[in-house]
DNA sequence: GCATGTTTTGCACGTTTGTGCAAGAAGCAT
DNA sequence: ATGCTTCTTGCACAAACGTGCAAAACATGC
């Protein structure tokens, strides 16, 4: 990879984002943290962005514009949380990628230089992997229901079929070591389903806020779940519940 | 193989990819690396390319060239021309919408109080059109292309030829009038002749740069153009070919 | 036909640039 | 204050670079 080039996606970044984290785009990038540090410090030195402990934020004119724009905090977790959860794909692999803010994260984390085969039904993940040149993307078709921004449906189902897949990130609504994985939707639940069956790993990755509430649909039991990527606050004795039933728990 | 062929293999390559890496070329060509170096060295001292470690990137002119093209100064002409194009949709009708950024403005022109259903194989047109609370969007899944934008292959096909549309909104890489309705890629192709075959009217938009040129595979023959959607300032003579073979023509 | 000059290309050389690693300093958090 | 992460600096190594040179391909002139 050119450094010019690297510089240009950086300025993307901060141009979307107000703000980049140094570790987070040596990842991206397969470079080391040290020369992404040496690209923020010219890029700053060239007054395009400031230098900041972690990483670097745009500067002044341009920060005001964005920053306010997404100030969630829950960004920041949901990407930490997505660093972790990229950590557990290997090169070559194949997987499915379901919709949801924190799956968005995980399609955004994943490293440019990292060849993989990703079947989606979420725009916003599709979105996300449409620059990544060595990831051979799989849209699956759908009745597109906008409240989840994924695609569902009968033609979605039969997309899914006909694929199977290493990893499924799947994006969860409600997370309960009894009641196990749940969704709002029939039919997104119905998706979910096909995915799980047809992959060998099921990794989610949730906030807090997710552990340990249901919703009515049933996706699969917790003993389905092969990863558990958790925030490090998350309570230890819900997440004994899921090691238990084989979850590998992973702290982001 | 001679240089100046060579040079101009280099400056295509630059114009698809904004950049060329010089072991890359020495590989692809057959020759040194030396020698590309000295390729690169003269197209950059043309002012063609700006050389950096590694290959050279597409210098500013051109990129300013291209980038408008994908959305700098052409973007006034494709939203007057999409505008034009959504004054003929009615309200309850179903539409097939190509890839392309023309039609990418088209699905940003259509009205939010309009319910309509909309199949599409683009993820700018789908994302366009994620907002729009009474669109029923269908999402055609498939192989996604990244210079394309959009899906195509098998899948896609088949999803297609489960749908009908009363109107298709074409978008074209070329057009005559003795050759029709041309696209740069195979299985591109191949997904528009389905769209075409079900669908009732043919609406194409076009700037008048892809007029009376042709790209390498057929789609369809002129006079399966319904609506023709023009600039004002299209060559008239051009027009009246397509007209004649039962085009509509719309001045945006 | 042969010699000469020009252009182009590949190779060898030393130099520059970019990158990763290690060690120590500095910043942040608990 | 302690322990962690992140930062800078120096260093080493590999990749890419430019230059000079020689061989080959081609054209040109005698």
């Amino acid at each position: 990879m050119l450094t010019d080039q690297r510089h240009q996606l950086i300025r993307d970044r901060l141009a979307a984002e107000g703000r980049v984290l140094a570790g987070e785009l040596a990842s991206r990038f397969g470079v080391s943290e040290d020369t992404v540090r040496r690209d923020l410090r010219e890029l700053a030195k060239a007054g395009e962005c400031r230098r900041v402990y972690g990483g670097a934020i745009a500067s002044a004119p341009f920060a005001a514009a964005t920053i306010g724009q997404r100030g969630g905090h829950a960004v920041e977790e949901k990407a930490r949380l997505a660093r972790a959860a990229v950590a557990l794909i290997s090169a070559g692999q194949s997987l499915f990628i379901d919709g949801g803010t924190t799956n968005e994260a995980v399609a955004r984390a994943i490293p440019l230089d990292l060849d993989l085969t990703i079947a989606t039904n979420s725009l916003g993940v599709a979105s996300a992997l449409s620059d990544h040149p060595l990831v051979e993307l799989i849209v699956l078709g759908g009745r597109f229901v906008r409240d989840l921004g994924t695609c569902v449906g009968a033609d979605t189902l039969a997309a899914v079929a006909q694929l199977g897949a290493d990893l499924f990130f799947l994006g969860s609504c409600g997370l309960d070591a009894s009641r196990g994985v749940t969704a709002f939707d029939s039919a997104e639940a119905e998706v979910k389903r096909a995915m799980a069956r047809n992959s060998a790993g099921v990794v989610i990755a949730v906030t807090n806020d997710k552990l340990a509430t249901a919703a009515p649909y049933r996706v699969a039991a917790a003993g389905r779940i092969s990863h558990l990527v958790v925030e490090k606050t998350a309570p230890a004795a819900v997440l004994a519940d899921f090691e238990r039933q084989g979850a590998k728990i992973h702290f982001a």
